[in-house]
DNA sequence: TCATTTATGATGCTATACAGACTATATAGT
DNA sequence: ACTATATAGTCTGTATAGCATCATAAATGA
């Protein structure tokens, strides 16, 4: 594995074991500063975002799909969503094929708020990237992407101790 | 489970806005995922190790320095280091020069525990990658590196909301 | 000297997540 | 059909993390 091999990049970095973890966290605190200035106004903020857009691009078919999808612990989109209904922005619908489900859909007015929000979000995600080149940024993204799709994979479960066996 | 995602994939960037949040969301879901089980039995988990590992390879002059470097409250940084002092694993040294600051320093038993742990959080970080290539890899990690110091640079201030005055 | 700022500690509040119990429905085994 | 078990969702209680606030000591500057 890594040695001395300070040929990295940059600047040498000894890299420290928990530097990862360091910049992943400084990264994503960035991150959420930004957003949450973003979705102000949104009921439950950053959450209710990654909900609503969830909910209109996944189409999940039901809220356990849902909760997967975002490692959300069930009982949690349950206020989650219990917010954004009587918000407006989403409803229930009973799944006519197994009663116990139900799915969540979007009403038009949510559809209107997350279209609006998504705008200031695509600038938030700009305005993090701002200090990288195009290209850099783009190589990023895809990277993250991959290694995100990786994890979610490896561990699709709601909470996080629930799988955390292994990650390969 | 593998549905319609596979197209969405390496190149195309339809980027549903805030997707970069889910997946550096899902990405530090993972590290921490796998982080945990390597500081098993560190006083105070991950942030305990965070801590020790600053202590140990960044030298800060005071807590203050300390916890603006990892972006944690004072008050939140006192009861972390009450629980690493008591573990005898850091020691709390008056500054000669400022008495009203303290220094924080490792304890021998401190320094060694960090690098038996440091091993650990190596192997941890490692299996993260393991879906990727070692260039690629490489260049995540130096990427993630540059964005996190644009961040940190950017907002050094210990509280995530100081610098954004509100959060929901 | 006195006021202001800085470094740290102590206390209490609030938000949030998670475990566990509970209801309703579905599915499997007999 | 009948029981047993599993699943979807909700509700309740508890633990915890983080922040605001106040308190204390010491440095700084007028």
């Amino acid at each position: 594995m890594a040695e001395v091999d300070e040929a990295v990049e940059t600047h040498a970095q000894p890299a420290v074991p928990g530097d990862l973890g360091w910049n992943l966290g400084m990264v994503l605190r960035g991150y959420q500063v930004l957003f949450e200035d973003a979705v102000e106004g949104m009921p439950s903020g950053i959450r209710g975002y990654q909900v609503l857009s969830a909910v209109v691009h996944k189409d999940p078919p039901n809220q356990q799909a849902l909760g997967v999808h975002l490692a959300i612990d069930r009982t949690v989109l349950t206020y989650l969503l219990d917010a954004l209904v009587s918000a407006g922005v989403v409803e229930r619908v009973p799944d006519p094929t197994d009663r116990r489900a139900r799915k969540v859909i979007a009403t038009a007015g949510g559809r209107q708020m997350l279209s609006a929000y998504e705008k200031r979000v695509a600038v938030a995600e700009a305005e993090l990237l701002s200090g990288m080149a195009d290209d850099e940024a783009k190589t990023l993204g895809a990277l993250v992407t991959r290694l995100a799709h990786h994890v979610h994979r490896a561990d699709p479960g709601t909470s996080p101790c629930e799988a955390m066996d292994h990650l390969q």
